[in-house]
DNA sequence: TCGCTTGTGTATCTTTTGATACCGTTCTGA
DNA sequence: TCAGAACGGTATCAAAAGATACACAAGCGA
């Protein structure tokens, strides 16, 4: 792996110094495109993932349905990969690519050594696992408590903020599988907000208002 | 605390000696009746327990709903003291006995040197997380592709399972609080399962045939 | 350019669920 | 033993959301 001081404007978290040599010693750099599968349900998990740059879409198949877990962005991992590499389990999930990402992966079985080893690894694992509940407690409480119409606003003006554009690029079909819902009832929806001029509707493009 | 013989058969995840010691040594043993209080919403947390018998139901409250994440049995730690815990954030949600129950608590400062020290602790901490994690996905799953009467039933069998008993003791209201909908729904679904059957309805107690 | 795929708009119908109201029964404590 | 609380049954109404069907437009590859 060249240039390590790039690695650690991306990787804050590392601090020990025998833990940054680790990372670079035992660490491996891949790029993916858009669509690429990285874990699929069912897989064992040997190596751990930590997104440099891009975006990994966590999600959990039952039948024709899909529940949307979370995403893995930059210096994040997929704790459900870690808990399956951790306890050397099938994964129960899939994580697809959806930009072109970059990626350190790094052996499972150091998991347990750098546990004990570094603890700001410790810190970096409490973290995430502490972010991906509460992410999922928001999405629960979302589903449990709000109406489709609500969800889908404030799903869009998150990505707006998040990706900092007016204009949100996805179709109705996409739309509707992040919320779990039908592509009928998302157009509906979007429909109704147009003609309370909140948003402007294009083909594969919402621009909010 | 005396007898550590009994102690180790009730927590039988830590195998170190020395962090037994520890447990000895730091721990302290409480006993709670029904709805006692034993976290509350904005709470700082200062000690983690460990449940020896008993159960804690752990949930959010939003205005006027509330959200079940999990109980907390025999064994187990309620995750979102140990991450509020190990962060020393304020707890962002409310642990209230439901029946009596024994805790056994230590300084949540113990928790990040455990971490480094002890390789079984790690492991329980990453189980708990684990279990925690998959059974908001389990109530996610219920509530985004189930209907209510599936739920109810699934609940009851579930219930039954666990208790090893026919009957499960819960007024209709209890019920409905689990599943986060209304008395009067869950009164028409009972009734109706025992039209069919499936179930027989006694005053605070459900039969299941 | 033609035909196919993808994306979108909309109407109709049905089911599920929640809200509200009212009543009777059972339990419990003063 | 009496009043009030807790519990449960049920009817009526309305809202939310899914299912289905069809039409049309835009994009795209052969």
């Amino acid at each position: 792996m060249d240039k390590p001081e790039d690695l650690f404007k991306k990787i804050t978290f590392c601090t020990e110094p025998q833990f940054r040599d680790e990372l670079l010693q035992h660490g491996q750099l891949l790029k993916f495109n858009k669509g690429d599968v990285i874990v699929r349900d069912g897989q064992y998990v040997k190596f751990l993932p930590i997104v440099l740059k891009g975006a990994i879409r966590v999600f959990q198949q039952k039948e024709d349905r899909e529940i949307l877990l979370y995403y893995v962005r930059a210096e994040e991992t997929c704790t459900m990969s870690l808990a399956a590499a951790y306890f050397d389990n099938q994964s129960t999930s899939h994580g697809v690519v959806t930009e072109p990402t970059e990626v350190l992966i790094f052996p499972a079985s150091l998991i347990p050594e750098w546990q004990l080893k570094y603890p700001s690894w410790n810190r970096y694992v409490m973290t995430m696992f502490r972010k991906r509940y509460d992410e999922l407690i928001n999405s629960f409480e979302g589903i449990a408590f709000d109406h489709i119409d609500a969800r889908v606003l404030s799903y869009l003006q998150n990505k707006s903020l998040k990706e900092d554009s007016a204009s949100v690029y996805l179709s109705h079909q996409q739309l509707a599988d992040e919320l779990g819902t039908t592509r009928v009832v998302v157009s509906r929806i979007l429909k109704e907000y147009e003609r309370q001029n909140k948003i402007k509707l294009f083909r594969g493009r919402i621009e909010l208002l």
